[in-house]
DNA sequence: GCGGATCAC
DNA sequence: TATGGTGATCCGC
């Protein structure tokens, strides 16, 4: 379909004034470009939707003001210095320029208009749209022009436009045609990138190689008629939905060979193909370069669907999109693989056709005289005063023409839960290797699931403490997958295509607080803590029910499991029900428990008395040093280490506590030593443990969680650094994966009861949320479970009380799942941020980073 | 982490 | 009569 570009530059922007209509080819009938804005403002003038536009306007009118009068205050010096910054940055990119892939840009011709007049010849000769009064979603070149575009309402449409005919939209028969044209796409680029129904990238790099040892045979087409078509193919293979039209649509199948290319002819294009008289009957041999190969692609897609496409050849994505658009409708352009040719693309090219690049951009870029790519990277040194680092990265790859060499890939479907856990957790092995190359950890891990319809769902959660094992991240990762999965029970989760992300690390500010808080924890282990199940019943609301307010909001967990009880309510889904109230009740207990603590420890300001975490003596107010030698004495005695185990892993807590009351972070002592101990003994006593987090008097109880306090780590939650991690693979080969019980998860179980351990060690560890004995002696692991379980306890003692007020509509949409977290891994560009809000001051660069690893 | 702005389809 | 719905990212708060 035309890109939404279109649709801002022909209405929006003439509505505001801004530019006009770029390809109106005024011919015999259709308007002229001051005809169609009249007719526009007429209709438009004075309705709400008009005041909000320029209320709009204004807000992009101050966010220029501000950034001109920043630009006012920037010396000669800091934008020499800043030249010299950017230049260095210019020449990494350079260095990195990737030539060596052809990618290809395919997008259909007015897609959904042009499925409706193939499905209905009456149609054919007159200006049609798809959509409704209210809304268009796109319209025939017919009615284009009389104005009429996507993203435009039906009623102005009309204005412009009185004899048109709006069609209702048929997703279901888009979607039936989009399939057709996805599966000879394949045959190009298995992987390839759909990236809505009628668009679609690929990367034919391989196919090209391979493409060259191909006999002729195998580049040869058959023409097919009407026929011929119906002779070749079995019946069930002919477009299912639109068979009833097609007996009905004479026009679809001529006896004369369709009329590909009333220009660029592909038949044209090789010479030795027009010499051979079997082409110029009813075959077609298609050459061996990219540009033949992609005008078999098109060629085939009006074969099979009778449809048109556009397509663009390039080193990159960014190009290859910009060049779809150059021989729209029905024809391709190609940059050829050098760097000059890329360059001279670039030079006159506006930035306003890049992908990314959008109204707003636009307009602030152009009040800075930037119109072209040339321009853009002319001014590299002052956007990167002016813009956040993202964006001026951006810029400069536009600049220069940089782009993805690499589609993010899609795989072959995988439906069968225990694949795709197993999926889960190669990804994070993978993901775990990286990170530990980069010494990372982080907070949030985000999974990344698109289905076979190519709808890609993002789902991100969040723990207390950071994580970077393979073990961690999968924990987490699989309880986001199983929500994803019993949402859709009983039926399967049908992917194509799988990715895992770790963000949220901490910045080095925080990483010393997480240190100190060593100090906090101590004094926390003075505080009684006792087990859920003996907590005595004084409430005081207030206490707990703001942080679970909180989890309600956020999240998604919460909404997922709702829709599957209302979707399922059979007797399962009671059982459900009845077993996570059951956990809930401790889960309340924990929670309170752990501000009751915060409290305390955060007011005690007693001189201190630490308590050893391995021995667990008092050590009486020796100093700090002493202190620390005594422990290491004890740490290196025989027979302690799973004592430091403990202690290095911390407690766990719910996320969204954590981030409201500041109740607690982890700490590490010992972390890496504590980490390869027990990963060679894996027993754990749970005695000890107890202790560690009780006082005495209290009987020990290992379903016991502490939370701890620590001054110097609040307010440290905000302004993460967004750099992160991230693997996606196929869904293709889990041969090579562990066994999901090795890891000792349920994820097959029922969802009521997770985490349960197939082998119980000597002195298992038990959720205090779940009371569930925990396989795992990794203490990590195991904080990393207690948090997403406590997470999920909070999340259905609130869903209890909702569940009775709340209408099943209310919680279908996924967008009502709050914003856990949504991090996708896209590879198309973002929409871009500057720094200027209304009024506020503008720092310096802000160093962000965001590393996308992919993985094959 | 949330909400608003931006962008794309 | 009447100007979409959804999902994603970035950024300021």
């Amino acid at each position: 379909m035309d890109s939404t570009k279109e649709k801002n530059d022909s209405y929006k922007d003439d509505l505001l004034h801004r530019m006009g209509l770029n390809d109106n080819k005024a011919g015999m009938e259709g308007l002229d470009k001051e005809k169609i804005n009249k007719i526009i403002m007429e209709a438009t003038k004075g309705s709400r939707f008009y005041g909000n536009e320029l209320k709009k306007e204004k807000q992009v009118n101050q966010r220029i003001e501000t950034m001109m009068q920043h630009k006012a205050q920037i010396t000669s010096q800091q934008l020499r210095k800043a030249q010299l910054q950017v230049d260095r940055f210019a020449m990494e990119l350079e260095q990195s320029r990737d030539l060596n892939n052809t990618i290809v840009h395919i997008d259909m011709d007015a897609f959904y208009a042009a499925v409706e007049m193939r499905d209905n010849p009456e149609l054919k000769d007159k200006p049609i749209a798809v959509g409704s009064m209210r809304m268009l979603t796109t319209s025939n070149y017919h009615a284009r022009r009389f104005g009429v575009r996507a993203a435009m309402p039906g009623f102005i449409a009309k204005r412009l436009c009185p004899q048109l005919t709006i069609v209702p939209p048929n997703f279901d028969k888009y979607r039936a045609v989009s399939r057709e044209v996805k599966e000879i796409l394949a045959d190009y680029d298995p992987n390839f990138m759909a990236l809505s129904l009628d668009e679609a990238y690929l990367n034919i790099t391989k196919h090209l190689q391979e493409r060259q040892n191909w006999p002729e045979d195998k580049r040869k087409y058959f023409i097919k008629t009407r026929n011929s078509l119906e002779n070749d193919k079995p019946r069930e293979e002919v477009n299912k939905v639109s068979e009833h039209e097609r007996s009905v649509s004479p026009l679809l199948f001529d006896d004369s060979p369709p009329d590909l290319h009333p220009q660029g002819n592909p038949f044209q294009a090789n010479s030795e193909e027009q010499n051979n008289p079997q082409v110029l009957q009813n075959t077609i041999v298609f050459g061996t370069s990219a540009e033949e190969a992609v005008k078999e692609i098109r060629f085939r897609i009006e074969q099979k669907t009778t449809l048109t496409a556009s397509a663009g050849i390039a080193p990159n994505t960014m190009l290859a999109k910009v060049c779809s658009d150059k021989n729209k409708p029905n024809g391709q352009y190609q940059i050829l693989p050098n760097r000059q040719a890329v360059m001279d693309f670039i030079k006159d090219l506006p930035i306003r056709k890049v992908s990314g690049i959008g109204q707003v951009t636009e307009k602030m870029l152009k009040a800075l005289g930037i119109i072209t790519c040339t321009e853009l990277y002319q001014q590299r040194a002052l956007l990167s005063l002016l813009f956040s680092e993202t964006s001026w990265h951006h810029f400069l790859h536009i600049s220069l023409g940089l782009g993805s060499t690499h589609l993010a890939r899609t795989f072959n479907e995988m439906s069968r839960a225990e694949e795709q856990y197993s999926l889960c957790q190669e990804l994070c092995s993978e993901l775990a290797q990286d990170l530990q190359k980069e010494g990372l950890k982080g907070r949030t891990v985000t999974i990344k699931l698109k289905n076979v319809n190519f709808e890609v769902k993002t789902r991100a959660f969040t723990v207390s403490s950071v994580v970077s094992t393979a073990e961690e991240i999968f924990a987490i990762a699989k309880e986001l997958l199983r929500t994803e999965i019993d949402a859709d029970f009983p039926h399967p989760l049908r992917l194509r295509l799988m990715g895992v992300r770790l963000s949220g690390f901490p910045s080095e500010e925080e990483k010393k607080h997480q240190q100190r808080s060593i100090i906090g924890f101590l004094q926390a282990g003075n505080h009684t803590l006792s087990a859920p199940g003996d907590m005595p019943e004084k409430t005081d609301k207030d206490q707990f029910l703001k942080p679970l307010e909180m989890s309600q909001k956020k999240s998604f967990f919460d909404t997922k499991r709702s829709e599957r009880k209302w979707g399922q309510q059979d007797k399962f889904k009671c059982d459900t029900v009845d077993a996570q109230s059951l956990q809930t009740s401790h889960s309340f207990q924990v929670l309170k428990k752990m501000n009751e603590n915060l409290e305390t420890s955060e007011n005690s300001n007693k001189p201190q008395i630490f308590t050893c975490p391995i021995c667990f003596r008092e050590q009486g107010s020796i100093s700090l040093e002493a202190f620390n030698k005594h422990v290491d004495a004890c740490l290196d005695g025989p027979s302690t280490s799973e004592n430091s185990k403990m202690f290095s892993c911390s407690h766990a807590a719910s996320a969204e506590v954590n981030m409201k009351e500041n109740v607690h972070h982890s700490f590490s002592l010992r972390e890496k030593q504590d980490y390869e101990t027990h990963q060679k003994n894996s027993e754990i006593n749970s005695v000890d443990y107890v202790e560690l987090v009780e006082t005495k008097g209290n009987p020990p109880k290992a379903e016991s969680i502490g939370a701890l306090s620590d001054k110097h780590s609040q307010e440290e939650c905000a302004g993460l650094p967004s750099k992160s991690f991230n693997t996606e693979q196929h869904c293709q080969n889990s041969s090579s994966a562990v066994s999901l019980e090795d890891m000792g998860s349920s994820s097959q179980q029922e969802c009521p009861q997770p985490y349960l351990p197939e082998v119980v060690t000597a002195q298992p560890l038990v959720c205090p949320v779940c009371n569930l004995e925990q396989k795992t002696s990794d203490l990590t692991l195991f904080n990393v479970h207690v948090d997403v379980c406590l997470n999920k306890g909070i999340i259905q003692e609130l869903r209890k009380d909702n569940l009775a007020n709340q209408p099943p509509e209310s919680t279908k949409s996924t967008h009502t799942s709050g914003k856990v977290q949504k991090t996708a891994t896209k590879t198309k560009r973002p929409g871009l941020m500057t720094k200027y809000s209304s009024s506020k001051k503008i720092k310096p660069n802000n160093p962000r980073h965001t590393l996308d690893i992919f993985f094959k």
